[in-house]
This record gives structure tokens, sequence and C-alpha cells, in this order.
DNA sequence: GTCTATATCTCGATAGAC
DNA sequence: GTCTATCGAGATATAGAC
């Protein structure tokens, strides 16, 4: 018996990971079956004994980034959901806009790195990629007070979402990161979470987190 | 003498509006050439003498949307980029968070229509999106004031892009709802514009805008 | 469970007639 | 300027050996 129990699962979630890295990268319908499985060190042959269809994989993929993909406090912060006082939120603040995560084109969340391809995808994929961002709405909203918490948090996802699809997509690296930096700026003024510096320190702070 | 002076000039026209369409509804790679000719009217095989490579037709198509494709008070906008007053820059604003502009996969702006594929394009392309994306900020930045008004641009246009880019990944029409809210919402409070009320009245102040 | 081999299809781009 | 015809590359998915 060659092949170890959980052998399959083991493949399974190398196939995920390196598809979510590829898919990540180059967009959906750029990335091929027989690459992702070379990625895994396999061949093409055997994809479909893992999945029905690439449309599944890439559902699986969009899930990956919060359930094994993100960095450690992050994942921390998303399974609980309500880490005390405001740090959780403000260290998320600080690491979705910064310059690594904007230049980490194979781990980013995949928020920012498959929009446009997620909404003209299957159901499947867009459940997938709404759990992110209800995942990212709760981690703001757990941090916020009042009433108008959940609006707020909204607001957050949004500005921290267009500020890096917009940074992403810009040629310009000034103006890349000045949207990253008002971005940045605005909500911790918003928030009250401090006076509302980055820039300088903004990458230093987050270093290490992909 | 069978073709008009200015025959090739409405082709290749007839050619970009189509493909720009095309591109925003179903995405660059999705799109294939043959299928961009025949909406226009003409066979695959006529492309290359209008265009050297599917890519430089793709920058045009971006490009497209502000120069010919926008509805006609945006266009006027752009055109100036300093209308007087608040009352221009308001107008926008309900238009570009209006329902009827995130239900136009055709015609939408190209901000959030192609986000992630164009981050993964050529420098031409991402060229066409910058002028896009400046000349939005250009309309926010001319009806604001003090010198924050182009930080506050930034955030303005972080907000409308990122609230829409959203709403258009989730198949959860009630949460693409509330991100357009809240977008809407935050805009006109923090910048003064008005008290803030959207929703109800937000689609009527806006039918026929695209 | 994974391999090799292949059927079937579609695309971007070119060539040459009209 | 636009057509028809076609090349060559590369894709998804399947079949069957091991």
């Amino acid at each position: 018996m060659p092949y170890a129990p959980n052998h399959k699962q083991d493949t399974r979630q190398r196939i995920i990971r390196n598809a979510a890295r590829l898919f990540n990268r180059k967009g959906f319908a750029e990335v091929t079956i027989g690459e992702i499985m070379t990625a895994a060190g396999l061949t093409h042959g055997g994809f479909y004994r893992h999945f029905s269809s690439k449309d599944e994989l890439y559902a699986e993929a969009v899930r990956y980034f919060f359930t094994k993909g993100a960095p450690e406090p992050w994942q921390t912060g998303l399974d609980v959901s309500c880490e005390p006082g405001q740090q959780f939120a403000r260290f998320v603040v600080d690491a979705y806009l910064s310059r690594d995560h904007l230049e980490d084109l194979d781990g980013s969340c995949p928020l920012i790195g498959l929009p446009s391809d997620v909404a003209r995808s299957s159901p499947l994929v867009k459940a997938a990629y709404r759990e992110v961002a209800e995942s990212m709405i709760q981690v703001f909203k757990a941090n916020l007070h009042g009433p108008k918490a959940r609006q707020q948090a909204l607001i957050l996802v949004a500005l921290c979402v267009g500020g890096m699809v917009l940074a992403r997509a810009l040629d310009d690296q000034a103006l890349a990161d000045d949207f990253r930096d008002a971005a940045h700026k605005h909500i911790l003024v918003t928030t009250g979470w401090r006076d509302g510096r980055h820039g300088r320190r903004g990458s230093t702070f987050v270093r290490g987190i992909r």
C-alpha cells in the first residue's frame, strides 16, 4: 500500500495552494490546469480525480486565503472575529494597505487580486468571495462601537479594497502610494484609531506580513 | 470609389465601441477577436488592418469610456474638469454609485469593470486606465477646497471604486446595496455636500444615466 | 492515485484573393 | 478595406495503462 491514509487530502491541498497563488498572479482564464498540476508536482491528467472542473477549484482557491493562506495574526482574528480592543483591526488596516501587500501578487487577499474575475464567475466562486468579504467586515465591526458600527465597517472595507485595487492597476507608483496613504490616513482619522500618519513607518510596521 | 473618405475611421470606432462593451462584460481573455468583429458587422480577418494586436485594441477600449462612452454630463465635466460649484461632482457620485451603473455591465466605467484584468495587462493598457483614474480625481478635486483637496479626492475615488467593485463581485444584492449606500452616505457627509440620504431616491435621481 | 496519450476544440495571427 | 482560408499553438477533458 504505497499511499498514506491522508495522501489524497494532502495532494488536494497542495493543488489548491498552488492554484490560489497562480490565479492571484495571472487571473483565472490565463492559468491552465496543466500549469497548476505541474506546480503541485503532478501531471494534468490526474486533476479530475480531485475536482470536477476548473471552476470548482477556483472557488476553493478563493476560500483558501482566509482558511489557510492569510498571515498568522489575520488568521487568528478571522477565527474568533472579535479580538479585544482596536489593536487587531488597526493591525489589519496597516497590513492590508501596506506596500508588502501591494507587491505580494501571489499571496494577497483575493478581494483585491481577483475582483473583476470573480464578478464574471459562477455563483460558486462568488459565494467564496462573499465569505472573505464578510469575514473582513466582521473583523472591523467587532472593533467599532455604536449603532453605526456595521456601516462604518463597510466603509473601511470599501476603502481598503478600493485603494488597493486602484494601486494594483496603476503603473504610476507615486499615484498608487498616494491612494494607499490617503485611504490609510482617512481610516485612522475617522475611526479615531490614531492621528493618521502612515507612509514613513508603514512598511516597517508591517514587515513580514506577506 | 466605393469607400467614403472617413470610412476606415468609422469602422475603427465601431470596432472599439463593440470591443469596449464586450471586454467590460466578459473580461479580456474571454472575448475573441472574431466575436468583436462579428459584433461590429465584419469578419475577423480584417482586424489587423486596424490594430496590430488584441492588446492595442484593449487599451483603446479602456480609453473609450471617457472619450466617448460616458453619459453626456459626465462627458462634459471631463472635458472642462472644473465645473462651477459642487453640483457636478455630486452628480457624478450619485451616478457612479447608482444601481443603474452597477447593472450596466456593458457601459460601466472601466475602473470598476476591469480592475484586476488591467492589473495584469500591458503598460499600454495600464496607461489608459490611469488616464481614466486621473480624470476622475480631477473632477472631484475641482469641486473640493483647501490644501487637502487632492487627498480628499483620492479618498472619494477609492470609495466609489471600492464600493462598486465589491458590489459587482457579490452575489448578495442586499450586501451589494449596503456597500453602495455606505460609500454614498459617507462621501456626502464628509464632503458636506448633503446630509447623506441615498437609497430611497437614489435610483430615481440618476435614472437615465446609463 | 497518478501517469501518458490523445481526442476535440478554439484562439490569435497571417496569406492572398477581390 | 474587407473577405475566405488556414496555420500553429495551446486549451479542457477523457481514456486507459500501471
